[in-house]
DNA sequence: CATTAATCGGAGGATTTTCTTCCACTTACT
DNA sequence: AGTAAGTGGAAGAAAATCCTCCGATTAATG
């Protein structure tokens, strides 16, 4: 016993069932935190990742916790998606197009900023993760900049607000898949904008909803009339 | 007592004072609806719209007679924007991001999903409202198609839902008021894209924010570093 | 400027939602 | 197989929300 240490400070690891659990939660409670604000039912959250509240309560003591969990798991996908864009893509215009969607996958852009407040990121685990994902979104956009295939108009704020756009679930009664197969879409949209390219049309991935499909829509998913996405 | 007929019965023309709070009560609501959904409490609106709950509750008998009203006044709002861009816009592509630029002002795309499932948009003036404006929007992009500046691939289904994306403040403690500047930003962004112009850089509007901005700003409103949005 | 009918606004009881604790039962690990 | 760790939900407490009612206020009219 001498492993205690550091971050979670957990003597003996967690039993294969309580850590499946506490996984559940997060995820779920990132979901639900996306979908209600900071101020969502933990009730909610419990039901929504299969457990009993009594278990969310014992993993943790206060809703603050919770969103610090989930903060921190959000910081660290998102570092791990960033650095792994500038490692993997053959270009800085393709890193930040994969970063783009992977961000999007994991719902980072969209929870962020609705615990922006609720959480101190200036300490520990969180804010050495903040900056680790920063740094490396940074130097994505740079070293776009520098390539010559970013507009050298747009910022660090604009390529993270236009992710918290898009990566928020459509209001309403959209299904979430559906929200999400339309925001990587959109991101193919917004990458290449509304004009014709004069070097050609360049693919969109994703459903092409017409104002009729958008009117059938609602709820159930949509039979997309075009091929998938991405 | 034999007047009472189609859609807004009103006998007499209703008090200055009411017809000001009526006005007051619907905006307050659109407002409220977007930032907390359907489910939003009637009290917080009434606080927003600067009434008394007593108030809200004489005028809008109950939750849903409030929602149709909510829709009614978007759906006119966007109709007639969408109308004015296609008379006065000396062509298809600005025609295009006029409109956009004009429903983002009224939160039209923000609030509408939010209600679709509560509000039966088949029947009155809502139906009608809504066709209005469906058939100017369609319009438009169809005129854009016709020119040749929309590329094929951008559907009705993309220009409404980015404008759903576009049009919802950002969630946390931002400035309505910074998310809004922001927003015409992103429009002209989604416009144009990410990439360099062959053309030459094109103006892109509102606050450039770099990573450290974003950090500072918070709730109090971002000192621009650069010109006027739009 | 006085009259009056319409309108306003919020106090407060009823109701619903959410929080949080506690403990008998279940399950993973040795 | 034994046992410490973990689970889930019932239930009382607390908070938020709904909605009605009525005394005070105000716009319109002569």
């Amino acid at each position: 016993m001498m492993a205690a240490s550091a971050s979670s400070d957990r003597i003996r690891p967690l039993r294969a069932d309580a850590r499946r659990n506490h996984r559940q939660i997060v995820l779920a409670a990132r979901d639900v935190f996306v979908e209600r604000g900071p101020g969502a039912s933990l009730d909610e959250i419990a039901r929504r990742a299969k457990v009993g509240i009594g278990t969310l309560y014992r993993r943790f003591t206060d809703r603050n916790v919770l969103m610090r969990a989930v903060v921190l798991d959000a910081l660290e996908r998102s570092a791990e998606s960033a650095e792994r864009a500038n490692d993997e893509a053959p270009n800085a215009f393709e890193a930040l197009t994969s970063y783009l969607h992977a961000n999007l996958e994991d719902r980072v852009a969209a929870v962020i900023p609705v615990l922006l407040d609720q959480v101190d990121m200036d300490r520990g685990d969180i804010a050495a993760a903040r900056d680790r994902a920063a740094s490396a979104t940074q130097r994505i956009i740079d070293a776009a900049h520098a390539e010559g295939t970013l507009r050298e108009q747009v910022t660090f704020g604009d390529i993270g607000t236009m992710l918290v756009r898009l990566s928020r679930p459509l209001p309403g009664d959209i299904s979430l898949e559906l929200s999400e197969r339309l925001a990587h879409r959109h991101v193919d949209l917004l990458v290449d904008g509304l004009r014709p390219r004069p070097a050609g049309e360049l693919p969109i991935g994703g459903p092409r909803l017409s104002l009729e499909d958008l009117r059938r829509l609602r709820d159930r998913a949509a039979d997309e009339p075009d091929g998938g996405s991405r």
